[in-house]
DNA sequence: GGTAGCACCAAAAGC
DNA sequence: TGGTGCTACC
C-alpha cells in the first residue's frame, strides 16, 4: 500500500473532519456524534502529526478505552504509515499508567515486577480485611466495600482523606478497611486497576522530574471516548498535557453511558474550561443511519438537559420507518423478533448483520430458546470471559507468583490447588504466624513447623515451596509459553484434569493449552518480554476485544456492550418502564443516563430499527405488567406503531428456511461428540435425511433436532 | 478436608 | 427463575 500523502487523506474527510485533522496545536475537543467518523479523524490525525508537522512517533500518546480500539487504530494506522505506526503508543489509560509505572513504581516503593489485580483478587483481599478488621460479612458486603474503595480511588481520595470526610458508620468501615486494603496491596507489590490510575497521578504529583520527562516525551495526547473518563484519567491528561496544552480529547456526551462505574460526564461538558483556549469541532454529518433513525434519535436525546445542543443529519436518504411493536409478554415478544430475523435474512440481510439488544442479560434467555428451536444461528456476546475461568485464573495466579513471590493473594489461591492437603487452617496458622514474623507468606512456607502446622501439613507445605523454587530458578531462562507448560505440568494441574475423566475438566485441558498459545503468540510478537508484561497484557484483555462479526451468526447483547458497533437491523427489545428506563436507574434519578444508553441504542441501526414492549413479563419469578418505556412517548409521530394480537403471534413461529446463509458443511455420524455454540457438549444419537441431526447435550440430557447446517456446531475431537 | 443442599438475591462492565 | 455462597454433614 502507497504511504499516504497529506493530499490523498484530507481528500477523505468532510470540512468539519479535516478541521479536527488540522488543528494540531493546543487544546482540541472534537464532538463526535454517533456514526460521525470519529475514529477516522483520530488516525488521520495522528497520521498528520507525523507525515505534515514533523512529529515523531514516539512522542505521540493515543488513549482508547478498550483494548480492541487500541488495536484497531493502530491496524489503520500501519496501514497508513507502515513500520514508522509500531513506535507510537495506542493504549487504553491502563496499559500506558502500566508502562510509566513499571518504569517508576520504585518511587512509590514498589517493585517493577508488580502483580495487577483483578476484580477477583479485589474482592478478595477486601474480604480478608473485612475478616481481619472483625467485621460481620452480612452488613458489610466485600462487594460494596470494594465499590467504595473503587470510587474513592476514581476520585483520587488516598484511605486517609476517606477517613477525615466519613459520614456514617457504615463509611467509618469503608476507611478501616480502605487502609488496610491498601496496605495489603503494598505488601504484596501488587496493585488494582484502580491504582494504575491513581498511583500515576501520585508519581507525577509528588515527583517532579518524574512528570517533566513524561511531559516531554508526549508531546502531543490524544484521548477517544472522553466522556467516559473519569477523574483520575482527567487528572492524568491535566498533568501529561495541561502544559503545552497539545491535547485533543473526543467524545460524545450523549453516549455518556458508565456514570456507575465512576465516569464523570463533567469532564467533557467542562473540558473548555478545564483547558483554556479549547478549539469546538463538532461532528454532525452521520455516515451509518438513515435520515429516519436519526431523526427518532434526536428527537429523544433533545429531552436530555445535560448536553450541548447537537444534530446528527446523514446523506443515506430516509430509509424505512422506525417501528414500535407491542406484544402479549417475552414469549411473543421472541417469536415476534426470531420470525423478523428469519424475513430480514430472506430478505437479503446477513445474520451478522443483525443485532438484538437489551437492557439485563436476563432477557436473553428467553429469547435463545426460540432461535434454538428455529434454528436461527447466533452468539451472545458476554457472561463468562476466557481470563475469568477458575483454571485460567489459577494458571496465572502461579505465573503471579513466580514473578512476584510477595503477591500473597495470588499464594493463597493456588497453594492448595490442585489439592495437595494444604487446608485453610494450615494456611491461615502460616498468614499469622508470617505476620508476626516480619516475613511474607512464601518465606514463612520454607518453614512451616516454626508456624505449628501438622506434620502432615508441613511435608505438603515443603514439598509445594520447593516446587515453587525450582520454578522460580528457571522462569528467567525460559520463555512464557514453556515455563506455563512446566507450571502446569510441575503443579500437578494437568494430572489432576486428565484424572477428573469428565468433559468439563476435557474444556478446562483445552482452555489451559489454548493460554499456552496466548503465551507463544505473546513470545512471537512482544517487544520487550517478560513475565510481568506478558501477565499485565493479559489482565487486560477483555469481553470487548472479542466481538468479531463471526459469520452467519445474529448478534445477542445488551445496550452497553453494543456501544461502538453497527448493524444493519437492529431490535432493542423490552421497551418497559422498570426494564429500561431501569427501576434503579429511576430511583437514583439516573434517567438522563438511560436515555443516553437507547440513544447508543438506536444509533446503532443502520437501515432498520425496531423496538418491541410487553404487556407482561416474568422476571426472577414474578409476573409484572410494565407501561411501555417513557422513551417510545419520546419519539417523533411518524415511528410506525403496532400492536401484536395473539391471533397473528401464530404465524411467527415457522422456521426459517435455507434463506439462512448455510455454514460450510460439517460432517457428522451416530457417536460424534459435538459442542454447540450456547447449549454446549452433547453426543450425535441419530441423523435423519435432509441434514437433521438429534444430539443429546450433556448440560441437561436434553435431545434436541438441529439442521447441521445452520446450527452453530462444531465437531469435538 | 471435601461436598451437598439450601438460602438468598437480582443492572450495566471497561481496565 | 437461576446462579452463587455458606453451613451442615460425611
Amino acid at each position: 500500500m502507497a504511504v499516504a500523502t497529506p493530499e490523498s487523506y484530507l481528500a477523505d474527510l468532510n470540512e468539519a473532519q479535516r478541521e479536527a485533522v488540522l488543528a494540531t496545536e493546543g487544546p482540541l475537543l472534537v464532538v463526535a456524534g454517533a456514526g460521525s467518523g470519529k475514529t477516522r479523524v483520530l488516525t488521520y490525525r495522528v497520521a498528520h502529526l507525523i507525515r505534515a508537522c514533523g512529529v515523531k512517533p514516539n512522542e505521540i500518546l493515543a488513549i482508547t478505552f478498550t483494548n480492541k480500539a487500541a488495536g484497531e487504530m493502530r491496524e489503520r494506522l500501519e496501514r497508513m504509515l507502515g513500520q514508522t505506526a509500531r513506535a507510537i503508543w495506542i493504549l487504553t489509560f491502563h496499559a500506558a499508567c502500566g508502562r510509566m509505572l513499571r518504569r517508576e513504581a520504585e518511587r512509590l516503593g514498589y517493585r517493577s515486577t508488580f502483580t495487577i489485580y483483578d476484580d477477583q483478587d479485589q474482592v478478595r483481599l477486601v474480604k480478608a480485611c473485612l475478616e481481619e478488621l472483625g467485621k460481620d460479612p452480612k452488613r458489610f458486603s466485600p462487594r460494596g466495600i470494594h465499590a467504595q474503595i473503587s470510587r474513592a480511588k476514581n476520585e483520587l481520595v488516598s484511605p486517609k482523606e476517606y477517613a477525615a470526610r466519613v459520614a456514617s458508620f457504615w463509611d467509618q468501615t469503608v476507611a478501616e478497611t480502605y487502609e488496610l486494603y491498601q496496605r495489603r496491596l503494598h505488601a504484596s507489590n501488587a496493585v488494582d486497576f484502580d491504582d494504575m490510575l491513581m498511583l500515576t497521578v501520585q508519581v507525577f504529583e509528588r515527583f517532579p522530574e518524574a512528570l517533566e520527562r513524561w511531559r516531554k516525551a508526549f508531546r502531543y495526547v490524544l484521548v477517544d471516548e472522553y466522556q467516559d473518563t473519569n477523574h483520575a484519567q482527567y487528572r492524568l491528561l491535566q498533568l501529561l498535557g495541561g502544559e503545552h496544552g497539545n491535547v485533543c480529547a473526543v467524545g460524545d456526551q450523549d453516549q455518556s453511558i458508565y456514570s456507575f462505574r465512576s465516569a464523570d460526564i463533567r469532564n467533557i461538558l467542562e473540558f473548555e474550561k478545564d483547558f483554556p483556549g479549547t478549539q469546538v469541532v463538532t461532528l454532525e454529518q452521520n455516515y451509518r443511519s438513515t435520515n429516519t433513525i436519526l431523526r427518532a434519535a434526536n428527537s429523544l436525546i433533545e429531552q436530555n438537559t445535560e448536553r450541548k445542543p447537537k444534530r446528527l443529519f446523514s446523506e443515506l436518504g430516509e430509509g424505512d420507518p422506525v417501528r414500535v411493536i407491542e406484544v402479549e409478554d417475552e414469549h411473543a415478544e421472541a417469536r415476534f423478533v426470531a420470525a423478523e430475523i428469519a424475513s430480514f435474512i430472506g430478505g437479503g440481510f446477513s445474520a451478522s448483520e443483525i443485532a438484538v439488544l437489551y437492557r439485563m442479560n436476563a432477557q436473553s434467555r428467553v429469547l435463545e430458546d426460540v432461535l434454538v428451536r428455529q434454528d436461527v444461528p447466533y452468539q451472545v456476546i458476554g457472561g463468562p470471559r476466557f481470563y475469568e475461568r477458575a483454571e485460567i485464573r489459577d494458571a496465572t495466579a502461579y505465573l503471579s507468583v513466580l514473578v512476584n513471590p510477595q503477591d500473597a493473594t495470588s499464594l493463597l489461591r493456588i497453594a492448595n490447588r490442585p489439592r495437595r492437603g494444604i487446608g485453610d487452617t494450615s494456611l491461615q496458622r502460616l498468614v499469622t504466624h508470617a505476620e508476626n514474623s516480619g516475613r511474607t507468606l512464601f518465606q514463612a512456607m520454607a518453614d512451616p513447623e516454626a508456624a505449628g502446622v501438622t506434620a502432615a501439613s508441613c511435608r505438603a507445605i515443603r514439598s509445594f515451596h520447593a516446587t515453587m523454587e525450582s520454578l522460580m530458578a528457571l522462569s528467567h531462562d525460559l520463555h512464557v509459553d514453556e515455563l506455563l507448560e512446566l507450571v502446569l505440568e510441575k503443579s500437578g494441574t494437568l494430572d489432576a484434569l486428565e484424572a477428573e475423566r469428565t468433559i468439563e475438566a476435557r474444556g478446562r485441558i483445552e482452555n489451559l493449552q489454548e493460554l499456552v498459545g496466548v503465551a507463544r503468540e505473546y513470545r512471537q510478537q512482544a517487544e520487550e518480554q517478560s513475565l510481568a508484561g506478558f501477565l499485565q497484557d493479559i489482565s487486560l484483555v477483555s469481553d470487548q476485544d472479542t466481538i468479531r462479526d463471526e459469520r452467519g451468526l445474529v448478534t445477542l447483547m445488551t445496550l452497553h456492550n453494543a456501544k461502538g458497533l453497527e448493524f444493519r437491523a437492529v431490535f432493542m427489545i423490552g421497551m418497559e418502564e422498570g426494564i429500561f428506563p431501569h427501576s434503579r436507574s429511576i430511583e437514583e434519578q439516573g434517567v438522563e443516563e438511560e436515555r443516553r444508553l437507547c440513544y447508543v441504542g438506536m444509533t446503532r441501526a443502520m437501515e432498520r430499527l425496531t423496538m418491541t414492549h410487553t404487556l407482561a413479563r416474568s422476571l426472577f419469578g414474578r409476573r409484572e405488567y410494565n407501561l411501555a418505556s417513557r422513551f417510545l412517548d419520546e419519539l417523533p409521530g411518524e415511528v410506525e406503531r403496532d400492536r401484536l394480537r395473539p391471533a397473528s403471534w401464530s404465524g411467527y413461529g415457522s422456521p426459517v428456511s435455507a434463506a439462512v446463509e448455510p455454514r460450510p458443511g460439517v460432517a457428522l455420524s451416530t457417536g460424534d461428540s459435538v459442542r454447540h455454540g450456547s447449549l454446549g457438549e452433547g453426543v450425535v444419537t441419530g441423523i435423519e435425511p435432509g441434514g437433521v441431526v438429534t444430539i443429546r447435550f450433556a448440560a441437561d440430557g436434553t435431545e434436541r433436532r438441529l439442521m447441521v447446517e445452520y446450527a452453530p456446531l462444531e465437531k469435538v475431537e
